[in-house]
DNA sequence: CTGAAAGCGCTTACAG
DNA sequence: CTGAAAGCGCTTACAG
């Protein structure tokens, strides 16, 4: 463990000062682009920064500042997760504009962790917090963020007030129930991943719930609901289809499922219609519909709350539900798909 | 814009020494797990912490310390894509448990922005810099970094020395070439991605070479390189399969090429053999053969390297190639596909 | 238009 | 085992 020479100490404002001949505040002001520099000051404290390579230390000024820093953490489920990838990406870039940047931390890594991960950010003396994950008691952090603003993406309600972006599931469910049971589907299946928690949740509850208001009885007959791998995902549907009297109609709560229902209908010789929520590559091509949701509108929507809070920690909290559409690609209408 | 009344000054150190009645460098022992403090002051200070709710202050923390932070900066072409998902995912984990934390930034978002974004994390003295993004002069970093460590992600070989992990492209698309080869194909198309730079070029000569020494005269006749959507993809392989001598074979430098492919098929009704770089959600059930490559492979060793290279500045630089296999699901050898 | 002094919240280097 | 002083690199608040 050698002390890196290559990162020897770094040229400071008071260097830079010194080459220029002027004070440490003139040069500052150099930097912070403040009236009342002479122009000819202004070169010369530039010609000395650029001899000596000076880069402003962001730590000392945030130091100085206030001791808040122009970071946003965020925590999500899993960032390898395409969904919170998304979410990341996005937020990223418009919160970018607004002079922040964003930090991620992952949840799932070790569940509980989550709890660290917000205590490190804080300690870090972030300006603000994004929470999309699914740790279920989030509510905590808004007690302890000492005034640091909180945003919630795609969580339930939990009765406590919090500025929040939630997707529109239940009604999304509706639209599904609605497009298999015109196509005269009385026999429905629906196949949850209780893994994914909230979310999914939400999708499970839209379902049955619409089922039941579109006269369907015996609803529960055809529920299966567990935490899902791929694998499971398909063996689940193949046992659903292999029932003596099998669903004619599936409804899946996430492209994960869906697709172990086209593996399980194509090892089975056999199908059923299908919709599921979220899009996914192919489902195009596989005129499978689906149920989406705009993830980058998500994001968007929670940056716009968060910088909306920082500018004034004041306003009531607020709720954005972002709807949801049906892609339909005829999956809902058919009785033989493969 | 009020001055949020929730961010109240946050307690300090100092006030914390004063309630427990100690000196701050007392005080600042107990957070530090210091040796040589008497269990009776430890519990005092803690004591007074928690009721002032007090949480040290990294800013000031990390400036005191030698203005270099505890920050990873990752620069990606695109943390949406799935690939830079995987490999932030990976990172960030495994830089944190070596006391690390990640933060990301996209320099897709307008070109040239790249060189802003590093120097971003410069100034902010991250302790290291992970670049895995597509644009081209990241030399240009190694000089400008000022002994800040950088390793790069999959970019190709430039003749700077400097840590870095490849893909070993050419070996996966010789894989590719063979099996087709094998099977008797002699009319084989390649479809490149011109639009992704380094990695896709690297493929598309893996396979124009790889077919010349498999004795294949014309190859230039059906090789097909530009920038791609899924939609232009599907339009490519369209026309190719449409000319007079259509190829029985495709080769593709990417997933949304390969479903282009897949797409075009449908829509001709017609197929031929297909072989694709990196593997793809239905790929499986699609029957797609795929070269593909361990991402958190990649990811682990791009930690290994920044880790090792934070340890000892002086050591020589390391170049790591992951390999890649190829994923036979048999559509190598069809002649006809859908 | 420019500068000298103080201080952001902590740790380092010393001294006891 | 404990503490007083100095200082990390910058900006704030004042004064000229």
């Amino acid at each position: 463990m050698s002390r890196s020479p290559g990162a020897q100490a770094a040229p400071t404002l008071a260097q830079v000062a010194k080459l220029a001949g002027v004070s440490v505040k003139t040069a500052s002001r150099v930097f912070n682009g403040e009236r009342y520099v002479a122009e000819a000051t202004t070169e010369k404290v530039q010609r000395a920064a650029s001899m000596l390579g000076f880069r402003p230390n962001r730590i000392a000024r945030e130091l100085r500042r206030g001791s808040r820093s122009t970071l946003i953490g965020m925590v999500t489920g899993d960032l390898a997760n395409p969904f919170y990838a998304r979410v990341a990406s996005v937020l990223e870039r418009e919160l970018r504009t607004a002079g922040y940047q964003l930090i991620t931390a992952t949840s799932e890594t070790d569940a509980g962790a989550e709890e660290r991960l917000v205590e490190e950010f804080l300690e870090r003396r972030v300006a603000g917090l994004v929470v999309a994950s699914s740790a279920s008691e989030h509510h905590r952090y808004l007690a302890n963020s000492a005034g640091v603003p909180v945003i919630f993406l795609d969580r339930p309600k939990t009765g406590v007030s919090a500025d929040m972006v939630m997707l529109d599931d239940r009604a999304g469910a509706r639209m599904a129930v609605r497009n298999v049971l015109q196509a005269g589907h009385r026999r429905i299946a629906v196949i949850g991943d209780r893994g994914q928690l909230a979310t999914h949740q939400e999708r499970m509850r839209g379902f049955t719930e619409a089922l039941r208001e579109g006269g369907i009885a015996d609803v529960e007959c055809y529920v299966r609901d567990e935490p899902h791998t791929a694998r499971t995902a398909k063996n689940v549907v193949a046992a659903v289809m292999s029932r003596g009297l099998p669903p004619t109609a599936l409804l899946s709560t996430g492209s994960l499922i869906t697709m172990g229902a086209i593996n399980a209908f194509q090892r089975l010789n056999r199908s059923a219609a299908l919709i599921g929520f979220d899009d996914f590559e192919l489902a195009e091509v596989l005129g499978i519909s689906v149920i989406t949701h705009d993830v980058s509108e998500l994001a968007r929507e929670g940056a716009r709350l968060l910088l909306s809070r920082l500018a004034d920690a004041e306003q009531p909290p607020q709720t954005v539900v972002i709807p949801c559409r049906l892609i339909d690609r005829g999956s809902g209408r058919r009785y033989e798909l493969v």
